[in-house]
RNA sequence: GCCGAGAUAUCCAAGCCUGGUAUGGAGCGGGCCUGCUAAGUCCGUGCAGUAAUGCUCGAGGGUUCGAAUCCCUCUCUCGGCGCCA
């Protein structure tokens, strides 16, 4: 059932909770109504991700999962004096306090109002609860009802009218932040796991870090994936780490790869021990930067006590995405729904184009097939005629269908009735039927008379307990008339592109079914 | 962070400078005409109301007899520059 947006909203904004109530009534709870249909398509974003994880581990590098959130002060150990730099880009987490709630006579009074019978003493007990962190702020408004033995509305009005110290909280930041780069983990990581495994240590992970970007734009998000290794041994050389990273993107598909070593080293890098990969676009022959890595600072790991050298290498998966997918605008690619234009082919049209009504059984698809086979043996023929054009049993009844033109000096059918019904650069066109076609018009295989004989066999079969069916089409101008259905998204998409939809002409049908 | 452009009914737009009935087209629906073929003609088509009428141009406020239009605040979108470890 479709929401009354409109009618929803006024009534939310005078009365929330009767609003939410009275929201039930859009939804149904029983019956069998819906079944899935064959829709599944994987995100490439993930596509990408899950071939990446068989190549990782196929190579010998152990996955693991790291934290999103890592404290600030991480950040320091590793980066060193770069640090402010670098939290400049990060996310803060905050979050809200817990409000000091006092029960003032005027707060009583109102209280009193929504429900006499709630016992003051005990409301303040939960309050109390809530402030000390006993009571989850998703659970205060359960531990009210349950507690106070209230409507589960008058819960939410206490909340929403009398404490509005809840809608003032401001937002107390943290020093916890959102991971900014994969590598902020693999420190604490390698150090938690030093000792206790055996090296070499060889991991990697997928997944995705989070920058304050200015703003997002094409090839800027405040979200992207990275793919990330590291390898500790005490016996390895840049030289090894380079082999590794270049087998890893030949795994990619990736054969043409170069090698820069950075002349400004990030600190946590050693200097001169980080590089940056670039691969040649296969389509622009452009070197890009996908990735890079290098040995971590014996100082930063220092901080992190660990003893042994680490090789690290990192690629953006949305990079890669880019290229694979020759596509240039990073939002298109991971949310296109917010981005994208929905873009529809003349092909994908000519699919979106179909019967409103079509028949559903044999013999309603024997009926539809006769009536057209009759017509094109007879469009020409001279009126006033009637032709039979099926005889035979549906459900039991004996019914007989006649075409039929009673005007005198005019032909069975109008000119139009054999149009086709062609896409051609966006527009939904009915063309006469030997006419120059455009040159590149897709056509649907659909023509008025396939349509229209669709629906008169639909009806037949609907049958109940008339004697007598009678269909008479003449000048038609819409597609409905013709018993053709467009598919909702389409027909905004042609709507909102300005493009015309031109199903007319003079079709001159006369149908008659009649039980006898 | 800086600068610029924008948000109008289901869709696409015009109207804004210079305040005075919400304009055109598409789509949708209807009437008339009928043998018209990239297509005849007229009408309806934001919301509420039986009606008179009232409300509606992103949101809110202001100026004014009167605001889509002028002023202020806010939200969002797009573009350019900067930042992007």
């Amino acid at each position: 059932m479709k929401f009354d947006i409109k009618k929803i909203l006024e009534l939310a904004n005078v009365d929330y909770e009767k609003a939410w109530i009275e929201s039930a009534k859009y939804l149904e709870k029983n019956g069998k109504k819906f079944k899935l249909i064959n829709k599944g398509r994987p995100h490439p974003l993930y596509e990408f991700i899950e071939n990446a994880r068989a190549i990782m581990i196929q190579m010998g590098f152990e996955e693991i999962v790291l934290p999103m959130i890592i404290e600030a002060s991480h950040v320091y150990r590793e980066y060193g004096p770069e640090a402010p730099l670098i939290l400049d880009r990060l996310f803060y987490l905050a979050g809200l306090p817990r409000p000091d709630i006092g029960i003032s006579a005027e707060k009583e009074q109102m209280i009193r109002q929504i429900d006499s019978s709630i016992d003051l003493n005990e409301l303040k007990k939960i309050l109390r609860e809530f402030k000390l962190g006993k009571i989850e702020a998703d659970d205060l408004i359960e531990s009210l009802v349950l507690r106070l033995k209230i409507k589960e509305e008058n819960a939410t009005k206490l909340v929403d009218s009398v404490f509005t110290e809840f809608k003032i909280l401001k937002p107390i930041p943290t020093n916890l932040t959102l991971r900014s780069h994969t590598t902020a983990l693999w420190f604490p990581v390698l150090s938690a796991l030093q000792g206790k495994k055996e090296l070499p240590i060889q991991l990697f992970h997928i997944g995705p870090k989070f920058r304050r970007e200015q703003n997002l734009d094409k090839t800027h998000l405040y979200t992207s994936n990275t793919i990330s290794c590291v390898i500790m041994h005490d016996e390895i050389t840049l030289e090894d780490g380079m082999g590794i990273t270049k087998n890893i993107l030949e795994k990619f598909g990736y054969k043409d790869v170069k090698f820069e070593i950075k002349k400004a080293t990030s600190k946590y890098y050693a200097p001169q021990m980080e590089f940056e990969v670039f691969i040649k676009h296969p389509i622009t022959n452009n070197w890009l930067e996908i990735g890079d890595g290098g040995f971590y600072s014996p100082v930063s790991c220092a901080k992190f006590s660990i003893q042994f050298p680490v090789f690290n290498f990192g690629m953006g998966v949305e990079r890669f995405l880019m290229i694979q997918e020759k596509e240039d605008d990073i939002r298109n690619l991971v949310y296109p729904y917010f981005y994208k234009d929905i873009i529809f082919s003349d092909q994908e049209i000519a699919e979106g184009i179909c019967f409103e009504n079509e028949p559903m059984t044999k013999v309603g698809k024997e009926i539809m097939n006769a009536i057209i086979q009759t017509l094109e043996r007879h469009k020409d023929d001279m009126a006033p005629l009637e032709i039979v054009a099926w005889k035979g049993k549906i459900f039991g009844k004996k019914v007989e269908i006649m075409i039929w033109e009673n005007e005198e000096g005019v032909k069975l059918l109008g000119p139009a009735a054999f149009n086709e019904i062609w896409i051609n650069e966006g527009k939904i066109l009915g063309l006469k039927p030997g006419a120059e076609k455009p040159q590149h018009g897709i056509y649907t295989g659909i023509r008025y008379i396939d349509s229209i004989a669709a629906l008169v066999a639909r009806k037949i079969e609907e049958l109940n307990d008339q004697k007598e069916l009678k269909f008479r089409i003449k000048m038609v101008k819409r597609p409905s008339e013709i018993n053709l259905h467009i598919n909702d998204s389409i027909r905004y998409f042609i709507n909102s592109k300005n493009k015309k939809i031109d199903i007319r002409g003079p079709i001159f049908i006369g149908i008659t079914c009649r039980i006898v």
